[in-house]
DNA sequence: CGATACACCTGTGTGC
DNA sequence: TGCACACAGGTGTATC
């Protein structure tokens, strides 16, 4: 599921319930999802205050008052719902504010002013790790992601740079997360849609020109699917249980057989599949 | 170094 | 109704 906006989305959600709160208990329901949860997990955790929530890329860090972050990755199916904000506080009987554990839910937070913050992630390819606050850029889910695409460090020169010379297909380099960091199968053909290139176009063979339209639509498309509280297929929710809307933003991922969102155009939105994942592009529109 | 295949895991939809 | 199979928003690792 998420990509950058839905991260960002569940980002901001958290923030209410989580950034100066203190986490007065947490319940690990089971010992990993991708890898083993770290060692004394809920020892680490309880007790510690959450000074601030940042995103890097796909992942949310949130940096606590121990000196550690706690780093979390949704994964393809991982969803983090807030509930019971503003409930009141009843030490020791939180659960009477929430609703009953659902199968999948992995971790659960409760924080001392009532809300619980719950980690569900059915298919289980979800990050939750614990990493110094100091060393986090380190880490080694995080050293090699190239820039933010929504930062200063992207941009059509950045594309240039990277995409000379090499012969991949333009989509396969934009979901390299070390050319740029946080765009998925969604975004990728959205963006590349809106600037008009084919998915299957060598990124060395994309002119300067077109690459300044690929940089800014991958901006727009993000800032956008941001504004939208990110794409709901199926697993993903904002952090308040409520789905995301840019699924009906689509103009071509999810639309295959359709016509073409562009006014005029004939053609019909196709899907192929590169790299053993789809990839949906109108064969009209873009070259 | 670059490109591809596979692995991890559960749930859902489709066709027979 | 049951069953087999394809497919799903990600990404580290193995392999050529």
């Amino acid at each position: 599921m998420p990509e950058l906006p839905e991260v960002e989305t569940v980002r901001r959600g958290l923030e209410p319930a989580m950034a100066g709160a203190r986490i007065a208990r947490a319940e690990i329901r089971r010992d990993g999802l991708r890898w083993p949860f770290p060692p004394r997990l809920a020892e680490r955790l309880t007790g510690a205050r959450v000074e601030r929530l940042r995103r890097r890329s796909k992942y949310i860090l949130a940096d606590l008052d121990t000196g550690e972050t706690m780093l979390l990755h949704l994964g393809m199916s991982g969803r983090i719902v807030v509930s019971g904000v503003g409930a009141p506080r009843m030490p020791g009987h939180f659960h009477h504010a929430h609703p009953a554990p659902e199968r999948h839910d992995h971790v659960v937070l409760d924080m001392e002013t009532g809300a619980r913050v719950t980690f569900n992630d059915a298919r289980r390819f979800g990050v939750l790790d614990l990493v110094a606050t100091a060393a986090v850029e380190a880490h080694p889910l995080l050293a090699a992601l190239g820039p933010e695409p929504l930062g200063n460090e992207f941009s059509a020169a950045h594309l240039v740079a990277r995409f000379r010379g090499r012969r991949s297909p333009a989509k396969a380099l934009l979901m390299d997360q070390r050319i740029v960091a946080g765009l998925g199968n969604i975004y990728v053909c959205e963006a590349l849609f809106r600037a008009g290139i084919h998915p299957a176009r060598p990124a060395g063979r994309i002119g300067p020109a077109r690459l300044e339209r690929l940089a800014r639509a991958v901006r727009e498309v993000l800032q956008e699917a941001i504004e939208a509280g990110g794409s709901s297929l199926r697993d993903y929710r904002q952090a308040d249980g409520e789905l995301g809307y840019f699924q009906h933003a689509f103009r071509v991922y999810d639309c295959a057989g359709l016509p073409c969102a562009t006014p005029g155009c004939p053609g019909l939105v196709r899907r192929i599949v590169q790299s053993g994942r789809s990839t949906h592009y109108c064969p009209r529109c873009q070259r």
